[in-house]
DNA sequence: CAGCCTAATGCGAAGAAATTGCGTCTGCCG
DNA sequence: CGGCAGACGCAATTTCTTCGCATTAGGCTG
């Protein structure tokens, strides 16, 4: 389980929680991820050590913590009046965010420091939620829209794999295609 | 880079490697992958922990290149004499061996410690030789093949990124379906 | 085949990080 | 207002990590 704020935001823990997140941003920011430590962060977050090994368990979950906080997308995607137009604006952001040095560092930072694959699936859920709302607002305008598992199946896996297993350029005609893969399979049988 | 055998098969270094390698595998096995330590496993080895650290760098890169290694495939893919054969049961054995307890961890171990996304890259390299073979050998039929790269992208993402961020059983019906896909996409454009 | 040369390993010490027990304090709840 | 549970600070201990130096194995040349 991930240390989530379980207590009211004006409390201890939230405020230590808040104070160490924010500790590992700047330092990240300051001195480069590889030069992380615990102590480090502990020291700059006004807090001892001891204290972040007990929330956390150890450096690789805290910055998992950190990382997926980070992945969180800030607003909804954006509306361009039609399906394919929202699909290929949102895919084409999402792309270039993953793909980045940072976004990248975020989403192994995300799976590694992992104990029950809780945070990788909260990654996953913000890339549905998206897609989701693009969906329904698609529907809204009487367009027929594929599957969210379609979607995820045809146009994120294959952007997450290429991304984490084979560095390579994303052109954004390759996202195209991939969008248009998608629209091509409306109806399509999903579930694992 | 990995720390790769340079020198002769029969040179201190690989002696040193293999040893190391099959210290890893053996202690992974006795006592859990969370109780290896680098002074462990050099001990185990018949090393000084400092050996190891010089070759490998840290625990997370040692781990990353045994987990390479059993990622590699032992044998090519089984011949059922058509491609949709062929493909379906890689798949099958695929999605199994990679969904498990302990391919995930080795997945995930082959991602993490891994500067240079070599380790990676090298996993979806295997993935791809396998393949190619299975395309090689139904183009050798007189069938009609579909892309490697559409097949990476329409066969092996989704299984991929179901593992390490949705956690769910892969049903044959759901590798099948995916197969199915894939077939229907013959001569479809690719490259990214 | 003998002897040098490079590179990797062993060893040991010093520094840093991780773990743990115990006392204290915060803040929630009766 | 006072108790109680959980979280935190502190400090000692253990373990890991890094580094310089000496040694040795194995390749390479003459």
């Amino acid at each position: 389980m991930s240390a989530r704020a379980t207590t009211r935001p004006g409390g201890r823990s939230a405020r230590v929680q808040q104070s160490v997140h924010q500790a590992v941003r700047d330092l990240e920011a300051e001195m480069g991820r590889d030069a992380l430590t615990v102590p480090l962060i502990a020291a700059r977050a006004g807090v001892t050590p001891s204290t972040v090994y007990r929330r956390w368990g150890d450096l690789r979950e805290l910055l998992s913590d950190v990382a997926v906080e980070r992945l969180r997308p800030d607003a909804p995607p954006a509306d361009h009046g039609g399906l394919r137009a929202d699909l290929e604006a949102w895919t084409v952001q999402f792309a270039e965010e993953m793909s980045s040095t940072a976004g990248r560092t975020y989403i192994r930072d995300a799976l590694l420091g992992d104990p029950g694959q809780g945070n990788a699936a909260r990654c996953s859920d913000y890339a549905a939620e998206q897609l989701k709302v693009i969906a329904v607002r698609a529907a809204g305008r009487g367009e027929a829209v594929p599957d969210l598992e379609t979607l995820l199946d045809v146009v994120v896996a294959p952007l997450m794999y290429r991304i984490l297993f084979r560095p390579s350029e994303l052109s954004q005609e390759y996202v195209g295609r991939l969008v248009a893969a998608a629209l091509g399979r409306v109806g399509s049988p999903s579930g694992t």
